[in-house]
DNA sequence: AACGGCTGGTTAAGCGGTTCACTGATGCGG
DNA sequence: CCGCATCAGTGAACCGCTTAACCAGCCGTT
């Protein structure tokens, strides 16, 4: 009763055709109906200026044509466009994201992806989350889970694009080693409570088959905090010769640190990135980092999603994206 | 039909106390019922896990928890912050935002904004988009409608958080002019079906009362193409002294040209961006720009749609946001 | 004693679609 | 010419919640 707005409904196009709402609902979808009869209920919905309400059709059918999309951070700047780029990829197949920030703390996630849930979203699309938590599994029950992420995730999902990071860690260790450094610091994301995520224990497998120093440290995403705790790293004694972000938002707080501190960036401190975000190729130096294919990671999950909406057996449900090293001038050789 | 996943009804509440579900309807939102019922009611609800639908209530209310938030472009970096700060905001009042992005595209934006409508969200909150076609009337007839952006917009909305435009335009030409500067480039987005934007006309104001020569050059925010633009202006004989970029993202682009061009920002070319970015101060040298205080536009915007939801009488329903210039290393005297 | 006014609750009518089960024609092979 | 499948279309039961309208007590008035 909120809104006493006068939308057209069903029944007025029924009224005006002089057929039932059931054989209108059928006519608008194409179906169960003849031709000429949807010709003809088409042009009066049309004329009525009739567009069916999503809600009672949701309530009636089940479904809502929203996917629910979960971001693990959205300070990261990366996220931001890996989010701006599902959301139009989504909007071209006449769906809408829901995206919600779980604000790089993984007790939210869960409480969230549940709030999308009940908002009887079509799909989950989670990304750079863990879904290593109890509970997923209700969810994934509930409706199908896409995942883009770091690793792949033994919950059972109806999709996932994969970052190979496996692959990138090590392409950027052997780079850094390759240019002589031996004392790496590695910023990663803060995520308090999964202390044994991958990707940390990917860093330590290549650091020890090269025979490398890296110090695992967490970082926030946000520039102000990261800048604050890459000022620690490069006060630090001795001074890492080098540091790998886990993103490039993380890699821009260690410029803005160094600049703070008067060391040069590729000269006195090697830099390395792990996304390459736009922004990226604009500083000086120029960040070094690993490009994962933003685009084809946006439609790949956009793709599996729908796929999975519309109950389509997809080919791959599994996507690994390969990572590049955009090689710039921000890490050089000891 | 489609999910036949069982969710606890209210019908299976009422019966578990033996009230009518109009009782505890009304009970869980704490109308009209006995404390000691409500007690009771709350319970069964807990013991049994049940959530109300959102979706039969948003049919049956016409009410959905769900703000729409139509993004101008979200290429642009700082919109991007933007719809971040703004969708964590609202997800603090306990509201979802549902953001769709325009893609610069302003004959998009009306179609979208329909689109919300017809998902029902219970206000619509425009961010810089540009309410000045007709169509906008008739839906700001149908749901409250909070415009965030550059200019005082005449038509009927439920609040506005209004960047003082003309004094941050003002402000940036003042400075290049105290600076010697003569000859500046301004770029702006491009937004083709409204040529004489309130910012076009501040800026020959400005220009023309302090006598110099501004030309204005459309430009795409993506930075690949904002690039491309930029080269152009950097090329152009005589070359501008300054670029006055209308978002930071439009700066990142002159930064990547001048490079290219073996250029020096802050030496051989003026830089002033328009945002203030995160990002902006990691740049060499820091970007000089101007900043309209993100954090409190977000929670402005939201608390603005969220007053008119309730139907609350806000004090203010205008909010102006004053610039601050950042100065920083980008813009120096010729 | 009759009356009016709470209080705490019930009944039932929606909200605007979808979809299942069913009916009346029509077409068609045998 | 009959039985049977097929096609178009209808009726009505939902989907799960909100809310206007009504009702039965109970208490305090005049």
């Amino acid at each position: 009763m909120a809104r006493p707005n006068k939308r057209t409904t069903l029944r007025e196009v029924a009224e005006a055709t002089g057929l039932s709402t059931a054989a209108v609902s059928y006519a608008l979808r194409g179906k169960h109906v003849s031709k000429e009869t949807e010709q003809r209920v088409r042009q009066a919905a049309a004329d009525l200026g009739y567009e069916a309400d999503p809600i009672a059709r949701a309530l009636a059918s089940g479904r809502t044509s929203m996917v629910g999309v979960l971001a693990g951070d959205l300070q990261d700047l990366w996220q931001q466009q890996l989010m701006a780029a599902i959301g139009r990829e989504l909007l071209a197949g006449d769906r809408y994201a829901l995206i919600l920030d779980a604000g790089g703390d993984p007790d939210r996630e869960l409480v969230l992806a549940k709030q999308l849930r009940d908002q009887r979203v079509d799909a989950l699309l989670v990304s750079p989350v863990n879904p290593g938590a109890d509970g997923w599994e209700a969810i994934a029950e509930a409706l199908p889970v896409v995942a883009v992420g770091d690793s792949l995730s033994r919950a059972r999902t109806a999709g996932q694009v994969i970052f190979d990071n496996r692959a990138g860690i090590d392409a950027v260790l052997d780079y850094l080693h390759g240019l002589g450094h031996r004392r790496v610091t590695v910023l990663t994301p803060t995520r308090p409570s999964t202390p044994d995520r991958p990707a940390d224990v990917y860093v330590r497998e290549a650091a020890g088959r090269l025979g490398l120093r890296a110090e695992l440290v967490p970082c926030p995403q946000e520039l102000g905090e990261a800048t604050a705790v890459a000022r620690r790293v490069l006060d630090s004694e001795p001074r890492p010769t080098a540091v790998f972000c886990f993103s490039d938002s993380l890699a821009y707080g260690v410029y803005a640190a160094a600049a703070e501190a008067a060391l040069g960036v590729g000269r006195d401190v090697s830099v390395v990135g792990f996304d390459d975000h736009p922004v990226s190729r604009v500083l000086t130096p120029p960040l070094t980092t690993v490009d994962w294919g933003l685009a084809a990671i946006a439609a790949e999950a956009a793709r599996l999603t729908v796929a999975a909406i519309e109950g389509k057996r997809v080919r791959k449900k599994r996507v690994l994206c390969a990572p590049t090293m955009s090689e710039r001038g921000s890490a050089v050789g000891v």
